[in-house]
RNA sequence: GGCGGCGUAGCCAAGUGGUAAGGCAAAGGUCUGCAAAACCUUGAUCACCGGUUCGAAUCCGGUCGCCGCCUCCA
């Protein structure tokens, strides 16, 4: 089946064709290191990094560069501020942020340079720039000429006539045109500064991702992507300074952008004051919940952020997982004894197991079309609780065959979409670990065990005032029991808000 | 002012030409000592108007409403 992928560029899905046959080059934005991400950041490094799970699923192999802004205006005031040196700022929040995308399950780009690296790279660009005539210096800065590209504005789809520039922003009557921008910016005294031609300064934004891009993944790699607030002018310039410095194009062949983070119908954002940081979030709510949130809204739309949001997906999180807790507890209870005859209908559920895994497929190779992948999954999730509820009744030889197939492929299909997926990302990481909750030793499991029978004793003689009571009391603790046919299950249900409070 | 997007059940959200996926919530039911989990049942003609078509949520035109970009921002 072939991938489809929305191209900012051309405004429609193209089909996917890498330059090279079955590897994917591709950049994602990195942050500007000067404070905690919030959501709406999160959002598109989980976006990329279902991208990157889905395109190894399809079998290519991905290299994927993202880069650190460690030299810029805000760390530099930031750094002010706090009376810090910018590198102290910028390595305190480029830490900050591995810990946030690791707490994500954001699997690590291939290479991770930083700006303040690449400085020989971005002078040597820019040198050239100057040369060919599309940027000119101006008191020790560097500006990039726009009139000397007639394509600029081909990303965001205007021309520099109907831009206003100066609308919003006092101009710098030293640029020969409004829209042009800097290229190297000379340093005052005490902020960092590299030597060049040009005297003493640092690097423009834009420029230090061309330089990144090309000196890693060289012109015309395959995948772009960052927020749609990078479409102009980010990824317009780089895409002027790239394409004027090689004299090629195309710079990129598909550019991706993912939607905003909403908070009441607002876009979240630093300059708005109105974010809530990736690390509030996941002291609350296991990240699986914040990857359910961000996958179930197609990448490119808005989602709108809110404690009511993150509560659906808490639940949404939870049927999952009962789902694979029952499917695991099953199996724990049924080793051995099975046999490979099957009913008819086992036949057809073990059928029926392809067709879901088609129809993820479909759903994904449509410009990765997450929500509609989750109701796939969410449609054999009731398959199974269906199948597991007839075999509690009626146990049939295969039932542990199928009851393994079936959650195999749960698993495959949610670790795609980095789901269910644990810290060490090895492939024959148990799950029951993870859904039945890590946090707790075996010695803790064997005295809620001692726990569950002395109930189920309690219950054996009704006493029931007993029972209730050690289930309320485990429940305050964090642990849901279950009564069953064969017995009482147990588990460990997280500590999000209304949870294990309840008296 | 320019460019772009959106408006689908109580809420969230897929679907972009053949009579509306999925999740959450609600109600009833099954199971259960009770509970939990699960399962079953119950609901939308797709902002509005007009047009194209045998047939439109899906294409075209218009109206209303909301949002984003044009400044740093994922």
């Amino acid at each position: 089946m072939t991938l489809k992928v929305h191209n900012t560029m051309t405004r429609r899905k193209e089909e996917f064709v890498p330059r090279e046959e079955g590897k994917v080059y591709m950049y994602v934005c990195g942050p500007t290191v000067y404070n905690y991400i919030h959501v709406g950041n999160g959002r598109a490094y989980l976006v990329f990094d279902v991208i990157r799970r889905y395109l190894r699923y399809k079998g290519y192999e991905v290299f994927c560069v993202q880069n650190f802004t460690d030299v810029d205006d805000k760390i530099i005031n930031k750094a002010k501020e706090e009376g810090k040196s910018p590198e102290e700022i910028a390595r305190f929040y480029e830490r900050a942020f591995l810990e946030d995308m690791a707490a994500l399950r954001v699997i690590p780009p291939s290479v991770t340079p930083r700006a303040t690296e690449t400085i020989p790279e971005i002078i040597e660009m820019i040198r050239t720039l100057v040369e060919k005539g599309h940027a000119y210096v101006v008191d020790g800065d560097v500006y990039f000429r726009v009139t000397s590209f007639p394509e600029y504005g081909k990303l965001s789809g205007r021309s520099l006539e109907e831009m206003r520039a100066g609308e919003r922003v006092e101009v710098d009557e030293r640029k020969e045109h409004p829209m042009d921008f800097a290229l190297w910016k000379a340093s005052k005294p005490g902020e960092p500064s590299w030597d060049s031609p040009w005297g003493p300064g640092r690097p423009g934004w834009h420029i230090e991702c061309s330089a990144m891009s090309l000196k890693y993944l060289g012109m015309g790699f395959d995948i772009h992507g960052g927020g749609q607030d990078l479409i102009f002018p980010h990824h317009e310039n780089e895409i002027a300074q790239s394409e004027a410095y090689t004299g090629q194009k195309p710079f990129v062949r598909y550019w991706i952008h993912n939607g905003f983070v909403n908070i009441r119908e607002e876009k979240m954002s630093k300059s708005l004051g109105n974010i809530v940081l990736v690390r509030e979030v996941l002291q609350r709510y296991p990240a699986d919940v914040m990857r359910l949130l961000v996958l179930q809204t197609h990448y490119r739309s808005p989602i709108d952020f809110g404690e009511e949001a993150l509560e659906e997906a808490s639940r949404a999180y939870e049927r999952l997982e009962n789902c694979l807790f029952a499917l695991g507890e099953y199996l724990e209870r049924h080793q051995g004894a099975v046999s490979p005859m099957r009913t008819q209908r086992e036949v057809s559920l073990s059928d029926s197991f392809f067709e879901f895994e088609r129809r993820f497929e479909e759903a994904m190779d449509d410009d990765f079309n997450t929500a509609r992948a989750l109701a796939v999954i969410f449609e054999l999730v009731k398959e199974m609780n269906t199948y597991l509820q007839e075999q509690e009744a009626f146990p049939t030889p295969a039932g542990p065959i199928l009851v393994e197939q079936g959650r195999d492929l749960i698993l495959r299909l949610c670790r795609v979409l980095g789901l269910f997926d644990t810290p060490s990302g090895g492939e024959t990481c148990e799950v029951d670990e993870e859904v039945k909750g890590a946090e707790a030793g075996p010695r803790i499991e064997a005295l809620v065990d001692l726990l569950v029978e002395v109930r189920s004793r309690a219950r054996a003689r009704k006493d029931y005032e007993m029972a209730d009571f050690i289930r309320e009391r485990l429940k305050d603790l964090g642990i849901r029991l279950d009564d069953l046919r064969e017995g009482t299950r147990w588990k460990f249900v997280g500590s999000g808000p209304g949870k294990g409070t309840s008296n």
